[in-house]
DNA sequence: AATTTTGCGATGCAATCGCATTGCAAAGGC
DNA sequence: GCCTTTGCAATGCGATTGCATCGCAAAATT
């Protein structure tokens, strides 16, 4: 066995240039010269690495999609022991967030959903978050439903006491779920938007943040 | 001034071979002998009309988004003597439509949201509806609660003098503003889903007809 | 030291690309 | 009937594409 090197180490590099490449330009600029030349490597380099430019575009895909779940986990993780609303908000904001790597991630799936929307294995990939995202989402949503409804009044007397007869506060299990699917679609659409340009980062989360607001009934927000 | 032919047509048809071509296998299809064969002319007749390909990719994209606005608008004035809130779902479910046309449109849209992301010309023609829209969805919103919020029980008495009892129903014009912005990124999300095919028009329109419900307070539909 | 196995640089190739150019046919205006 | 102008078919060209092939260098095995 000769020759041993950090294949995942290669693989990341030319990932990489792929995606900066595709963000610059659009898939079409994605070819095998312009990837080994962004990595600084040989053509046959790429070629040894991936059997072929499909093989290594859809790579690329779904290490974005995971790099994009591990800032939402990472999000969620980072505050672990907060209120389940401010972990909501956090993880959901992790979608529209203002780092560059999110924006570069973003940009990036958006430059290959075009290829996506002809190429169902590629359509997989993207998928609207998975069943577990959207359970846990949901459970986020009904706790801090739930917490709201509860302690609201803390520091000063929001008259919050007598809204409950019948009207407002029925959530059931199902509607959170549902309420958690709307979440993380807006959470997309508003994710696309900066990628796009057409809203800042902080926009973006201010409308977020309302639609959290609203979906969670009091208002209690700064 | 001779051989006068209907201008409009054959650009016309040209796109059509454009949406076509991009929607069976993304933008990267769309080749200037792919579209002269797919619209049965030849290629010097396609160099006729568009200087370059930049040019015929723009256009199509023009007349996606056109047709799309054209889609909602007609939804409207169909649904014109209703109720805001019929209106409102109308127009909006105009994006998740299961009619071919409508899936047609979104996909070639997404297709081409990858060169989008590069290049600022096309992402400007892809931004989220205008002010206009916005506008006139956030009035709409606000008649449906004024509706609901009166109207609910019997449907005469339209008492609607003194509904400000400040607990349930103040929502500011500002509000339903974002509202509306929120009710259009879903709705675009939710097109997206399915014109990937990880949503049923079916299953996209609940969605939406939910979240219209939350937002217009009230539960009062079917 | 010889051998084998893997990593990968270099190059060739057929196909395809967008676009420029050329030339001809058809349709008024005179 | 000629002439001009427009619509478009046809073809050529240089550049670029993904991929196959070849060959050499470096390391582990013997």
């Amino acid at each position: 066995m000769p020759k041993v090197v950090d294949v995942e180490e290669r693989r990341k590099r030319l990932v990489e240039a792929v995606w900066a490449l595709a963000v610059r330009g659009g898939v079409e600029q994605v070819t095998l010269r312009k990837v080994a030349d962004e990595a600084g490597v040989s053509m046959g380099q790429v070629q040894h690495y991936y059997s072929s430019m499909q093989a290594l575009v859809a790579d690329s895909l779904d290490r974005a999609v995971h790099a994009v779940n591990t800032a939402i986990e990472k999000a969620v993780e980072a505050a672990g022991t907060a209120s389940p609303e401010v972990v909501l908000r956090t993880c959901l904001h992790a979608l529209v967030g203002a780092d560059e790597d999110s924006v570069r991630l973003m940009r990036f799936s958006l430059a290959v959903a075009g290829r996506a929307a002809s190429d169902p294995a590629m359509a997989k990939v993207l998928a609207p978050g998975d069943e577990a995202l959207l359970a846990f989402t949901a459970e986020l949503i009904g706790a801090a439903r739930r917490e709201r409804g509860s302690g609201a009044r803390g520091d000063d007397r929001i008259d919050e006491d007598h809204i409950d007869e019948d009207s407002v506060n029925e959530h059931s299990v199902d509607d959170d779920h549902i309420e958690a699917d709307i979440c993380w679609s807006l959470a997309v659409s508003l994710g696309v938007d900066v990628a796009l340009g057409h809203r800042t980062p902080e926009a973006a989360g201010r409308v977020l943040d309302y639609h959290v607001d609203q979906i969670l009934g009091g208002r209690s927000r700064s």
